[in-house]
DNA sequence: AAGACGAAAGTGGTTGA
DNA sequence: TCAACAACTTTCGTCTT
């Protein structure tokens, strides 16, 4: 598939609308394409969902799809499920003998005894449902929605749903799930997309976390910078230079308990100073979704610790 | 005129008693 | 449950480019 993806991005000979660069590294996880010479994010969610391989007939295309529908965690039976026909008929129409008649009875008993009527089963139809529309909306990867998927079955076995409504642990889910993957959502662009208020999900999210065995990476002020960088269009130089103060800045632990979005707006106004590619605070201020007072005061802390000195001459 | 600056007062969330 | 607290926001007057 990966070679796939590049023989036609080549073929529609896509160049970098920055710096003039030809190649790219595609971000899977993010679903991004990236300038490798100067790191502006070119597309996103450029991804190909068709097959690997090509067939011009239809015995090929049999011959070579090797698979039918795939497992999944975010389907409530994993996509595995099984129907026994109702009808006593066999394949060709014709009556089943009486013996053959009893085994399927018993078969579709039993069939039907495990799949509906378990509560635990219907919590999960309707929560991977709703977590498909949430996720498709916020416009999450596959792979991030398969964490989330897991998430919540873990939720769910340690009876952390009950008494909660399954939607506020669904963004829950979806919330961490976008953290472990290094995906830059806020709580708060995944709770308008839904009808659970903030303050619910957060409580949600902080109970998986705590009972959830899984360690969840804290929000950095590095996930932000492809996004917002990206939006303000900036240069390579810039951003580079933006990820290094704020490596430095996490070094020297100025980084814990203050706003990701002011470090990497902060990081970014003097990235672009140093190397001349200046924005306005208020520039920066709006895409990161901070206060320009929030950027300045990061950038005069930042300024400090990290000793830059900053020509005014630009 | 736009941008940067900083003071002051207010807000929502965390912590510790 | 409540108060103290840090981080952040809003607002606004002033200075700089």
């Amino acid at each position: 598939m990966t070679n796939m993806v590049r023989e036609r991005i080549a073929n529609k000979r896509i160049v970098c609308v920055s710096c003039g660069g030809a190649s790219f590294t595609e971000d899977h996880v993010r679903g991004e394409n990236i300038c490798t010479s100067c790191g502006l994010v070119v597309s996103e969610r450029t991804t190909d969902r068709g097959p690997e391989w090509r067939a011009f007939t239809t015995e090929e295309r049999n011959a070579r799809a090797r698979t039918g529908a795939p497992m999944t965690l975010t389907i409530a039976d994993r996509g595995l499920s099984t129907v026994i026909d109702w009808r006593n008929k066999d394949a060709s129409g014709r009556a089943l003998t009486s013996t053959t008649r009893a085994a399927i009875y018993r078969m579709r008993k039993w069939h039907i005894r495990s799949r509906l009527h378990s509560s635990q089963h219907r919590n999960l139809g309707i929560a991977m449902s709703e977590m498909e529309r949430l996720s498709s909306q916020l416009g999450i990867p596959r792979d991030v929605r398969e964490t989330a998927a897991l998430m919540y079955r873990k939720a769910l076995t340690k009876n952390l749903v009950r008494g909660r409504s399954i939607e506020s642990v669904v963004a829950a889910s979806v919330y961490l799930a976008c953290r472990i993957h290094r995906i830059p959502r806020r709580l708060d662009e995944v709770a308008t997309e839904t009808n659970v208020d903030r303050k619910q999900i957060g409580h949600a999210v902080r109970l998986v976390v705590s009972r959830v065995n899984i360690d969840v990476p804290l929000a950095s002020a590095k996930d932000l910078i492809p996004r917002l960088s990206s939006d303000l269009l900036l240069e390579g130089r810039t951003v580079k230079k933006a990820t290094e103060i704020i490596k430095n800045a996490e070094e020297k632990f100025v980084t814990i308990g203050k706003d990701p979005g002011g470090i990497a707006g902060a990081a970014l106004y003097i990235a672009g100073i140093v190397e001349k590619d200046r924005r306005t605070q208020r520039e920066i201020a709006n895409v990161s979704r901070v206060t320009e007072v929030t950027i300045r005061n990061r950038y005069k802390e930042l300024v400090r610790v990290l000793g830059i000195s900053i020509d005014i001459d630009s």
